[in-house]
DNA sequence: ATTTGATCGTTTCAAGTGAAACAAACTCAC
DNA sequence: GTGAGTTTGTTTCACTTGAAACGATCAAAT
């Protein structure tokens, strides 16, 4: 390099120092701290009242969703691990919120649906849910809230590749 | 009711059952989804090639953005509980890549403050970092980019106040 | 100076988590 | 059928996490 010449902000330079990385403006960091205050704000609101955990929730809510369905199934949809789902369902098992009914055609799975007393959780903790998520969009317009759902699908599928490939 | 009188979708019947929820459409479920993704990757990354884990990152990131803090202070800007905050310097003194110096106006705390080879570190993670923040933004215009900022930012605010309200 | 109450940080303890190992049941080729 | 490999679900183990209790220090009031 020619002496006296000045570098363009170091760009040229492989011994410049990094530009600290500013943390409030890094998207992973930021949806991080967004979906984790979601999370546990409304994982309180129905934990205090049902006694009810977070996979416990999401095995509940998968299965008023789609009625009857497998362990196997429940983790496929809900991206939980097998272990976290097979707990859940234990506890919800012994709570008699689900009940276990065998698959004569494969006896190694199970098909998992809520008793009536697990339907009438179910639909206690969906209106809070519902009540929870329209508050947290009520600063959001219409357009607004369709952005984001459109951005959300664009970064999952981005992040399903990156993952992958 | 009068018989034969329709009810207007069950509006009116506190007994009838309530819509059952679709999660791939319930927001909070859906930022959980994402974010989880995205800080798994991420963190899979750094992960296999420097043994730091999610939380040492985040006091690296920290302090590398800021110089010189307290624990405390990195756990209010990262959200961390202090008792992660206390863990994750421990490990990352021990290793040498941060140093504690004791504040003589207040014993209580102590100032943290990347090492060289802390420095080096954080350095060599930052582009990477980067690199992958990049590559998932690379599917967004700039237009979305800046969309997503601020619904993030309106949605945090927003989650803010329910917590505390 | 002493007391009271708050704050910083660590440690203890109980609960939750995933990787790995495992048993049981299935499929398929032979 | 028998055996090899796969799949479902549970259990074990090691690790992480946060609530609570704790020691140490500080600030304010008396």
């Amino acid at each position: 390099m020619a002496s006296g010449e000045k570098l363009p902000s170091g760009a040229m330079d492989i011994h410049a120092e990094a530009e600290p990385l500013r943390l409030e403006g890094f998207l992973p960091y930021r949806l991080n701290m967004l979906a984790t205050e979601v999370s546990q704000t409304l994982a309180r609101a129905y934990g205090r009242k049902f006694g009810i955990s977070i996979p416990e929730w999401r095995v509940l809510a998968t299965l008023g969703q789609f009625g009857v369905m497998t362990a196997r199934d429940i983790g496929g949809h809900s991206r939980m691990h097998k272990t976290t789902v097979s707990r859940a369902v234990a506890a919800l098992e012994k709570r008699r919120l689900i009940v276990r009914r065998a698959n004569r055609a494969d006896m190694r799975e199970a098909f998992l649906a809520l008793t009536d007393a697990g339907t009438a959780i179910y639909q206690e903790i969906v209106p809070m849910a519902r009540a929870f998520s329209d508050s947290l969009c009520a600063g959001l317009s219409e357009t607004e809230l369709r952005q984001m759902n459109a951005l959300i699908d664009k970064l999952a599928e981005r992040v399903a590749s990156l993952g992958t490939g």
